[in-house]
Formats: C-alpha cells, sequence, structure tokens
DNA sequence: CCTCAATGTATCCGCTGGAAACAATGTTGT
DNA sequence: ACAACATTGTTTCCAGCGGATACATTGAGG
C-alpha cells in the first residue's frame, strides 16, 4: 500500500531547507536546483517558492544556517585556559568545519546576496563574536598588548579563513593545515 | 556604410576571452551566460564551442587570466628595500586588486573546476611565487629567523586572502582595510 | 582547381527560474 | 453547522540556458 501523502506538507519550509543544505554540501551552491529540491521532497517546482521568494533567498537562508553552525563550534571552542590554547582551539574548529563544510563555507562568504542580505552579515557577525570575545578577554586579563584587540581578531579570523580558502580551492595539501594553524597561532600569540 | 563582417571572426578565442572577463569583472562568475557572450560579440551561440569546450572550461580561463595579472602585480610590489616595507607593498597590491575584482577573486578562488582545473593551480602557485621568494630572501638576508619561510609564506598569504574575502562578501567596511593590512604586516614583521 | 580541415550556423533537446491562474485544504466568525 | 477567507500546493505557461549534432561557408595546401 502506498504511504498516504497529505496535500498539505505539514514543514515544506524546513524540508525545502534541509535538502537545499544537503545539495550545498555534497554538490556546491551552483548546483542547487529549485526544482530538484522540489522534486525529492515530491511536491511541484513552485511549492517552495511560498515560502523562499526564489533561489538567492534560499542560498541565504542556508548561509545563514551555516553562521549559526559555525558560531555554535567556535564559542564551544573558545572557552581553553591561556590564550594560545584558546587561539589554537578555535583555529583546529574554524579548519575543520571549513573542510568539512568546503561548499557551504563557499556559499557563506559568497560576494552575491539577495535581497535581505542583511540576515547574511548579521548571522556571519554573530557567528564571529566569540573570536572577538578571545581578544578582548586575553587583553583584559594582561595576556595582551593593550589596544587593538578588535583589529587582532579581525585579522585573526582573516588568516583562518585565508587558509580555509587556501586549502579548499586546492592551493594547499591537507596534510599541511596543522602545521600552518601552528604558524598562525604562534602569529597571533606574543 | 555598414562594416563588413566576415564569415570567419579572425580571433574569436580572445574576443569571448575578454568579454568573458568583462562579464565576470561586472557582474560575476554566476552570471556569465555564453549565449549572451556570443550574441554580444555577434556570432551563434555555438561559436564558442570551438574554442572552450563548455561553461566550466571558459570560467577556468578567465581564472587563469586572474593570476597571471595578480602575479605580474604582487611581482612589481615585491621589490622594495626592507622586509617590512615589501610585506607592506605586496599586501596592498593584493587587497588593491581584491577590492577592484571581487567577482573575478571570488571565481579565482573557486571550489568548482573543470577537467583541465590543474592549469588554474598552476597558475596561481606561479602568481604566489613572489611572496614566497620575499620570505625566503628576507630569511637569506637575516631579517627572519631561521627556517620556515615557506610556512611564513603561504600563512602570510592566507591572511591577505582571507582580508580580501572578508572585505568583499561586507564583513570588514573599505575603510579600516588599511588599519587592518597594517596590524597583518606587523604580525609577519619580526 | 580540387580536396580537406577549420570555423561559424541552424536546429533540436531537456533543464532551469520565474510568473500567473487555479484547486484543495485549514481556520475563523457567526 | 456553515459560510467566508487565508493558506498552501498544483497546473500551465514563458524565456533563457548549456549542450549536442548536422550542416554551410571559408581558407589553405597539393
Amino acid at each position: 500500500m502506498t504511504s498516504y501523502r497529505p496535500y498539505h506538507h505539514g514543514n515544506l519550509r524546513q524540508a525545502v531547507l534541509d535538502e537545499a543544505s544537503a545539495v550545498v554540501r555534497d554538490r556546491g551552491a551552483a548546483e542547487l536546483s529549485l526544482r530538484e529540491i522540489a522534486a525529492t521532497i515530491g511536491v511541484t517546482h513552485a511549492a517552495p517558492r511560498r515560502y523562499f521568494s526564489g533561489r538567492q533567498e534560499l542560498l541565504d537562508a542556508v548561509a545563514v544556517e551555516g553562521f549559526t553552525r559555525l558560531g555554535t563550534r567556535l564559542r564551544k571552542a573558545s572557552g581553553e585556559r591561556d590564550h594560545p590554547g584558546r587561539l589554537r582551539a578555535v583555529a583546529q574548529a574554524y579548519l575543520d568545519f571549513a573542510v568539512a563544510e568546503a561548499n557551504l563555507l563557499e556559499l557563506m562568504f559568497a560576494h552575491k546576496r539577495g535581497p535581505g542580505g542583511e540576515a547574511v552579515s548579521t548571522s556571519a557577525e554573530s557567528a564571529f563574536a566569540p573570536i572577538l570575545q578571545l581578544f578582548q578577554r586575553s587583553e583584559a586579563e594582561g595576556l595582551l598588548p593593550d589596544g587593538g584587540a578588535v583589529r587582532l581578531s579581525v585579522v585573526f579570523l582573516a588568516t583562518l579563513q585565508g587558509l580555509a580558502g587556501l586549502v579548499n580551492c586546492g592551493v594547499v595539501p591537507l596534510d599541511q593545515v596543522s602545521e600552518l594553524v601552528d604558524e598562525a597561532v604562534a602569529r597571533f600569540s606574543d
């Protein structure tokens, strides 16, 4: 007997978002097709439009979800005892995420965004907050020269994101990540 | 009198490549359409296929051209006298390029590549060679602690590329780039 | 001149994002 | 209980895309 499928899905928005995330993870944002996602869920290609006004908006939502998950990981990692330990843990968490979710990271840092793309920017700032707080705390504890915690945190973040990008586009081999992370941490530990 | 258009274009490959570069620069790689490019040049949409077997191959060619231009700029900038000066000049050149060619940079560092994508990787390595040489030279001149010039240069490059990414995706405002570059250079000057 | 390779054209395919009119289903007020 | 309304999914259309193939035009070499 065929399972009965009601006219209303009940949770289409989340189903579409989940499927979109899966497609991005497995094949990248460029391969994402609204029609394919709808077909996978078992719904007409016009149905998802009730929740996402277009392709770009769906991609933005996937990016926001990505930043939320990244932020959670960074926050968990920023609780080590000493300054270099915190940097190391955060850097490791960042690159673990970046390598495991290469396609998602590319989407998250994509230049292009739809109307309402501010949501992506604010979710990005939230995700990066733990890094800023880490430097501010270390500064307050006297583990760092006074002043410029914001600047330092941004440059540190840039280093992590840059490493992630170089790894994911093939310039840096995976087996060198660990020693490069060590070098990066050393640059921000004095 | 209407200019006579011969059956054979004479330089179609270059014309397609130039137009593709212009589209990427102005609207981003995602907006690039083979048909539109062909129409702009005044040729059938199937004609460019004689030179680029598909869309991805054309994008790869645009990326290679981008790395070539970036490499030229970096090489020119790496001729300053002292180590911090060289870092500063290279960093400035990198971010100038990144900001002016945001869409192109995104394509250059894109995860996805077609068959024959090794050409992109090798052109990237060539472009980055000046940065590696810069650190090796500084090390040889005793301006840097011995060992790890390769690691240092990769992490420095990552910092630059990361800053570029953060600026281009809107996380870092343009008017903070200069002071962030200073901070980054300071991290690699001891 | 004739042949042949190179280059551009014409035409077809399936797929995509998007828009609009329509149908089925819940919900709410009386 | 029932009518009016809002929500949600369907159907049907469109133009554009990348790609493939068969064909026409051109130029180069024997």
